[in-house]
DNA sequence: GAACGGATTTTCT
DNA sequence: GAAAATCCGTTCC
């Protein structure tokens, strides 16, 4: 690489490492509000048994710490989030509503627990595994299994994780390092900052109006789900 | 196309 | 005991 001058304008992020290439860990060793626009564009690769499966992804959520009263690090660590307290660039893998499985990227280093939370992606290798992982997943005695359409594959955190195949397996695991069955990899070519929007997050009850919730413009792939829906209590 | 409610179990109060 | 960083099928425009 050459040395050559700066250029006038701000640079945030550290140099992109080359296209298709493992992230640095230096890349996660920074605030989660800084690391969430920077993995959009980026690939999540996992090798299983049955194959790779690959997403480049679209939409991303910021999650701090003691400031944050919708993250699961807001009341300090325990058995779950434990992960989230230790060092960057390992997924914190979290099971919710009984049923789904979600995947975060670990940023800071250990002992301030902030993470990003992946919430939607394209399937770029691997759209057979993923698409037979989500029909076969659905949960049992539902109504007739219809092959969902591609770009739903990991349109949504927990879809995501399904077409993955990520689950308590994967907590903890170490996606820069060369030999991880969990990967992150540069993008083909960096997302514009022009091409990034930026809002408040999805599904959460409280701290709703922080816009710490980051997808690429007008990407078919980015989920788009109400907000929340508070549970009324069940009748006597 | 948008909105609603059920499913299901881990986790913490 | 209640809520939870959700998804899916059904119902109603």
């Amino acid at each position: 690489m050459g040395r050559r001058l700066t250029v006038p304008g701000p640079e945030p992020a550290p140099a992109p490492p080359s296209a298709g290439g493992l992230l640095p860990r230096e890349f996660f060793d920074r605030p989660a509000l800084d690391v969430a626009p920077g993995v959009l564009g980026c690939v999540l690769r996992h090798e299983t048994d049955d194959g790779p499966v690959a997403v480049t992804i679209t939409e991303v959520e910021a999650y701090l710490g003691a400031v944050d009263p919708a993250s699961h690090s807001f009341r300090g660590r325990t058995a779950r989030n434990a992960v989230m307290f230790g060092g960057p660039g390992h997924a914190y893998v979290y099971f919710t509503y009984g049923m789904h499985w979600c995947v975060n990227l670990v940023c800071l280093p250990s002992g301030i627990p902030e993470a990003v939370l992946l919430r939607a992606g394209r399937v770029t290798e691997g759209v057979p595994l993923a698409a037979a992982r989500r029909q076969a997943g659905r949960a049992p005695g539902r109504a007739p299994a219809k092959a969902p359409a591609e770009r739903d594959l990991a349109r949504g955190p927990a879809r995501l994780c399904q077409a993955m195949a990520i689950d308590r397996a994967q907590d903890g695991a170490d996606v820069c390092d060369a030999g991880s069955p969990l990967q992150v990899l540069a993008p083909d070519g960096p997302v514009p900052p022009a091409a990034i929007s930026r809002g408040p997050r999805v599904g959460i009850s409280r701290a709703t109006e922080e816009p710490w919730r980051f997808w690429i413009t007008g990407d078919p792939t980015v989920s788009a789900y109400r907000p929340h829906m508070p549970k009324r209590r069940a009748p006597a």
